[in-house]
DNA sequence: CTTACGTGAGTTTTT
DNA sequence: CTCACGTAAG
């Protein structure tokens, strides 16, 4: 390695700690650079340090960096550390989130981007709402065009970088896409929002077409570091070219990327695991480092995940590895049933509480949503405290969008969608007909439904004499309404804005009325408490720099919403046990880790196998899965389970087999036989909806939680048993004489 | 404008 | 099975 850049001090407290491939990435000279960082391998801590390193050694002052994460947490995280480790202000640090950043850039030069100054941002949600009813102004059939799959398109296609018409259509079906997708983006223009695809696109867009941006930002960021590179998709990678000035003539800025090409789970969203070749290729890379020590697991839990990843073809090679011992095997369980299964985690979870661990450090993984429900009962049932993830987050609920529909109103009432959703919300008279009016009128004068309201009751003063049909009246009452919000809004502050829409509106006074509607008046007390915190925390966060316009404190919040739905449930402060879906999981990790399902259809997915290489991204799958694990992991399948109302009879999933056995303790069953070769799965779609024959589970002698009694130790209570029929050994709680194994061929035991 | 019922779909989802 | 959504009746 050139280390001609600078050597670093060993006593340096940037460095200290770190291992010699660590070193080595956060170290490296003033070129790009790819580093291959394994899961548990003090990813975060690399970035950091190299950031902290690049800024203490002056190559790079904190403002001529940009940094680049996926989600908000991983962002804050690392200003959080960037700020523990130099006694820097990270005002002003261009680090955040794609859609984050891109948000920051259009604000600043909104006008070049053809946005207004306070243009909104759609969440899914709207974004479908935006389309479903376009698609109703278009006559467009929505049998033969779901919605949901418009949406996909039209992101998809803004996820390559592509516009409508630049959009490949020769059959009538994608013309109509093509069209639906061109008018999508003409109805969000005129109402002034944009998509989360879109502010990527727009703001590549921008940086494309207008050299002066361009070059300003190239010449200003020297560094752009990126995380979690491997989720990159087409037009991510394209900003991130542009940015880097790698298409321009002159030498370009470095990129730093961190990632992990057995970890990319999210090819369905578009992310392109390929863009770590291209960037390999395209930047020339001297210098990828790997970083394959783990800190999080034991030996045999990273060997069983190294094996299952490595009958993935095409990866750019990687092998953890751990100082630490081998640990526990791998439990294996092979349940009965669905019913079975989640029982067994739940006497497994009893005995790991009694043991010790606490039931935060505890994860239940699943491949679908739809397994949490049979574990969620068990657990209920159990009395046992679970927090379960996904969902709807905060500034995803029904209320507290309508309350946020109503600021965006205030900050600009052309904005439809916004419009449409509390127009009649809570209930003022106008129903379908009067809307439909409006919105026909407003089409007609190719203007917002807004224009179109205030041109049928007039401007101003209100004509109650005449023809009153019957939606004019509550039209009436909605546009005096709104303009008596923004004008009451004048001059105050974002939360009394925040009170303002909730109370004004109408809103609590109607949940009010609503027998369940408590939760969601204190949601909406909630939001003005919100509004309170960002207004503290943020104030200033975004400050004018480089000619960023100052933005009202209002839009920024309304993007922040959007950007930052909040965390998916809030009782973080209950001991509870962690379920979710696998790739919920990513970038955590428990002491103790339950996979639960593995069998044939559910994981890999039957869908995933019809999806050319979606095998391998279940098997990424598995690997994240496994790799979340500390110190204990179960992996357990069931011979039947409930699906869709219908009993289905699976087989262990292939990826039980790609572990060596010895790495495995088989809790129940006895070893399903190697056949030596690779078991055909080429028919399992088929065998999975025959009903095989099940072979019944071996019954157990001891039952966990049954009471015995010990001529020596006395009463005790069995936790855990382990073996087959032939040799088993249980676990039994004797209390004060403690945790006991004993075989029970020699033991005498008698259950009371 | 609610409420009830029928229908159909049902992987994963950082922003 | 279970939820979300759309349509019909009150």
């Amino acid at each position: 390695m050139n280390s001609q850049t600078y050597s670093a001090p060993a006593q340096d407290p940037l460095l200290t700690g770190l291992n010699d491939k660590q070193l080595e990435a956060v170290t490296l000279p003033h070129q790009s650079a790819l580093i291959l960082a394994g899961a548990g391998s003090g990813k975060t801590r690399v970035l950091t340090a190299r950031i902290a390193w690049l800024i203490q050694t002056g190559q790079v002052s904190p403002t001529g960096l940009l940094a680049v994460t996926f989600t908000n947490k991983a962002a804050k995280e690392m200003l959080t550390r960037i700020t523990a480790s130099l006694p820097i202000n990270t005002r002003g640090m261009w680090v955040g989130t794609f859609h984050g950043l891109c948000n920051r850039l259009l604000r600043a030069h909104h006008r070049e981007a053809g946005l207004p100054a306070s243009f909104q941002i759609l969440d899914i949600a709207d974004q479908l709402s935006v389309i479903k009813r376009l698609m109703k102004l278009m006559n467009v059939d929505d049998e033969k065009f779901p919605p949901k799959q418009v949406q996909n398109f039209i992101n998809g296609c803004k996820d390559e970088g592509l516009r409508a018409h630049a959009v490949d259509a020769y059959d009538p079906h994608s013309q109509k896409m093509r069209e639906i997708f061109e008018e999508y983006d003409k109805q969000c223009q005129r109402d002034g929002v944009a998509d989360f695809a879109e502010l990527l696109l727009r703001c590549y867009e921008l940086l494309a077409r207008d050299a002066n941006i361009r070059q300003h930002y190239q010449s200003r960021f020297k560094y752009i570091l990126v995380d979690e590179f491997q989720d990159t998709n087409q037009l991510q990678y394209l900003w991130l070219k542009l940015l880097t000035g790698h298409g321009d003539d002159a030498k370009h800025n470095c990129m730093f990327a961190v990632g992990d090409d057995d970890q990319s789970i999210y090819g369905f969203r578009g992310a392109r695991v390929g863009n770590m070749r291209d960037f390999e290729k395209d930047f020339n890379i001297q210098h990828i480092v790997k970083l394959e020590e783990n800190y999080r697991s034991h030996s045999n839990i990273l060997d069983a995940a190294n094996a299952i990843i490595s009958h993935n073809t095409n990866r750019l090679g990687k092998n953890l590895w751990t100082a630490a011992g081998a640990g526990e095997p791998v439990r294996v369980y092979d349940a009965y049933n669905d019913t079975d299964e989640a029982q067994f985690i739940v006497d497994e979870i009893k005995m790991l509480h009694c043991e010790g661990t606490s039931l935060g450090d505890i994860a239940l993984l699943y491949r679908s949503n739809a397994q949490s429900r049979i574990l969620e009962h068990a657990l209920f049932s159990a009395n046992l405290p679970y927090r379960v993830y996904g969902g709807l987050r905060f500034f995803e609920r029904a209320e507290i969008k309508h309350a946020l529909a109503y600021m965006r109103l205030i900050a600009n009432a052309h904005d439809d969608t916004a419009l449409l959703r509390v127009i009649n919300f809570p209930t003022r008279g106008i129903g379908a007909r009067s809307l439909e009016q409006l919105q026909a009128s407003a089409r007609t004068d190719n203007c917002s439904i807004w224009q179109a309201a205030i041109n049928k009751v007039g401007n101003g003063a209100f004509s109650t004499h005449g023809v009153n049909r019957a939606g004019t009246k509550g039209i009436e009452g909605f546009v005096a309404l709104i303009r008596q919000m923004v004008d009451e809004a004048y001059g105050i502050s974002l939360p009394e804005l925040a009170e303002l829409a909730t109370t004004m509106s109408g809103l609590t006074a109607h949940y009010e009325n609503d027998r369940e509607g408590e939760d969601r008046i204190e949601n909406l007390k909630e939001l003005v408490t919100a509004a309170v915190s960002f207004t503290n925390q943020d104030f200033g966060n975004h400050n004018n720099v480089d000619g960023e316009t100052e933005q009202d404190l209002l839009t920024q919040f309304l993007s922040h919403a959007s950007l930052e739905a909040g965390e998916h449930q809030a009782d973080v402060g209950r001991e509870a046990l962690q379920l979710m879906t696998v790739h919920a999981s990513k970038g955590l990790e428990f002491k103790a880790v339950f996979i639960s399902g593995l069998e044939e259809g559910l994981c890999p997915h039957e869908q995933s196998l019809y999806e050319n290489s979606g095998l391998e991204e279940e098997r990424r799958l598995m690997y994240v899965a496994v790799t979340r694990a500390r110190q204990r992991l179960y992996l357990s399948h069931a011979q039947s389970r409930m699906l869709h109302g219908k009993v289905r009879y699976g087989i262990p999933s292939r990826f039980l087999d790609e572990i060596p056995e010895e790495l495995l303790k088989r809790l129940n069953a006895k070893p399903v036989a190697r056949s030596g070769g690779a078991r055909d799965y080429s028919e399992l779609p088929a065998m999975m909806s025959k009903q095989q024959s099940s072979n019944q589970k071996n019954a157990m002698p001891w039952k966990i939680g049954q009471q015995v009694a010990h001529s020596k130790f006395g009463n005790g209570v069995v936790v855990s048993y382990e073996g087959n029929a032939n040799d088993m050994r249980v676990q039994v709680n004797f209390g004060r004489e403690g945790l006991k194994w004993l075989a029970l061929e020699f033991a005498k035991l008698i259950p009371i």
